[in-house]
DNA sequence: TCAGATTGGTCGTTTTAATGGACATAAAAC
DNA sequence: GTTTTATGTCCATTAAAACGACCAATCTGA
């Protein structure tokens, strides 16, 4: 990710806190940063920036090694349909395939 | 993420399923690929990625966009302690800060 | 206690993600 | 049907992630 502008807050916050419970999760399952790098076929410096909530890393480092604590299950439901408030008024099979901005005035939010 | 090895495969069904719902999203709120690929501060490529479900595409990125669309908080919980079954004995204080394998035989599950 | 092992951090290098532009396709709006 | 615009896709370039090796610090089991 481009790093220049800044990570929203809470976004950041977010981060730092799944990292350190993948930290903790792991100590629980006695399992060295050595073995789970090898797992998630991954060097060591790279589990550590997950334990620490890097958002550098890729999805895929951090899905594996929640896959390996067993922990991979509420990845597919982070932003699933049912979960969506804004999805009150349109059913999935009326989703518009594209989203068409009227002429004037677009639906940029102040 | 280093691609030589493959990934797990319910992983890749996880993030595919995760991508959609986060086009479905955005869909919902008629936001258009180039207006969310700015507010993120990525290319449009690189959102396009995302909601293929890329495994490649860091973390932060996805969290931005699941900020965007006003669906971060479950990032947090991802593996929070409460959620972790195999956390049922230690509690948090008693966590030890190192793992340390017993000299003959290690923690590798087979 | 204390020796051995794990972990944290740094640095130079390699590999890869992310870019951005151009073009084709497809879907809305008219 | 026509026009207009969003989206899909490809590719060369560039910025950054991931590596791996090392050292220092510190924990922990014996």
């Amino acid at each position: 990710m481009r790093t220049t502008p800044p990570m929203p807050l809470p976004v950041k916050r977010a981060l730092a806190k799944l990292g350190a419970d993948i930290k903790a999760a792991r100590l629980r399952r006695r399992i060295t940063t050595t073995l789970m790098a090898e797992r998630v076929f991954v060097s060591r410096s790279t589990l550590q920036k997950v334990e620490q909530g890097d958002p550098s890393v890729s999805l895929g480092v951090y899905a594996t090694v929640l896959f390996i604590l067993g922990l991979s299950e509420r990845i597919a439901d982070l932003a699933d349909a049912g979960t969506d408030s804004v999805g009150l008024q349109l059913d999935e099979e009326r989703l518009p395939k594209r989203v068409r901005t009227s002429k004037r005035s677009d639906a940029r939010q102040p």
